[in-house]
DNA sequence: ATCAACTTGTGCAGTAACACACAAATCAAG
DNA sequence: CTTGATTTGTGTGTTACTGCACAAGTTGAT
């Protein structure tokens, strides 16, 4: 891994953070590059030297969050779904103000979309439909059931603004998972 | 005013934020530069293109807070005493980390004198011994007498965690400071 | 519809921060 | 005292950030 330039990650961070903010006070099309440049204290070009526009900024923000939730599975990946879950929740709650502008506003379907997917890829792996308690029905379509049911679950945990415990929520959803795979 | 360049800014932002924590972490001879420099998170270089080595960089630290504290008597020289040492105390509170390091610290006789110089320096201009109550008294004599007197009030109340309400403080050695110049 | 104000994306040259390397000084035990 | 490990201050070449300027595109109010 060749290691980042201070400077770069320094301005990459600064810039995520104020886009953050950002999205939690107005909505993404009324935030000006020049709006994120203010508030990240970093020129308004710097931006354009990470960046093509905001939507690519959005776009690697949230392709950064879903592999760390990627990274996040393989080392979970011979835990039960209860501890495995606690992993995913704990970092839902660092990350809340991200998740929580993505999932929790109306107009966000482009991320539920994206999130649901990433979601069904990494079930995957679990799901075996030729023995078990499965065996004989379509993978497809507990996919897409257990799939939906995560998502839907995670988002409205956030939009209650996590006042659920996360060790709670996160082991009530592993045992749901766990007598299902 | 020659506006100073982001980077520069937000460097010695950092550099000082550091040292200002470590101060309260450790005594001042023990803090190495390689220590400022990774807490700042700036290179070890970037620390000696500002200061020639750490008692430099606490004596700009210093200099720069009297600056501070004299613009402040300079806009309010015109208010009471009650006003003026709102500002002051208010000052104060939003530096505490700073002066608490500064001031509550055993060994720290080294910034008491250099802040005590500055108060009488400042309180020079208000003492008249020609008329009024001071009429006949020493100048001398009484610019050391409140100096010290201001001085050790806000060194206690600073070592004490700022536990009296700010405003009451400055209220209150206001009223002293009015009834006696 | 018009016009001013703002935003966008890009080019460019100047400057600060960077990592690295080195010799000298300082420190800490044995 | 001696030795080994840190720390210090500095030189150097590279890279990222900076401000500025500009043309083209948007916006928004009259």
């Amino acid at each position: 891994m060749p290691k980042v330039d201070r400077r770069v990650q320094k301005s990459q961070e600064a810039i995520k953070k104020a886009f953050i903010e950002l999205l939690s006070e107005k909505s993404f099309d009324h935030i000006t590059i020049q709006d994120i440049s203010d508030r990240a204290n970093v020129g308004r070009r710097t931006i354009y030297d990470h960046y093509i526009d905001k939507f690519d900024l959005l776009d690697k923000l949230i392709e950064e969050h879903i592999n760390e939730l990627r990274k996040l599975c393989e080392s979970a990946a011979d835990l039960d779904f209860v501890e495995g879950n606690l992993m995913w929740f704990e970092y839902f709650e660092r990350n809340s103000s991200f998740f929580s502008t993505m999932l929790a506003s109306k107009g966000a379907t482009t991320f539920r979309s994206h999130f649901l997917k990433f979601v069904i890829e990494e079930l995957e792996s679990e799901v075996d439909v030729t023995e078990g308690k499965n065996k004989g029905l379509n993978k497809d379509l507990i996919l897409k059931f257990f799939g939906a049911a995560i998502v839907e679950l995670v988002t409205a945990w956030i939009a209650n603004g996590l006042s659920e415990p996360t060790q709670v929520v996160a082991e009530q959803m592993g045992i749901l998972l766990d007598r299902n795979f």
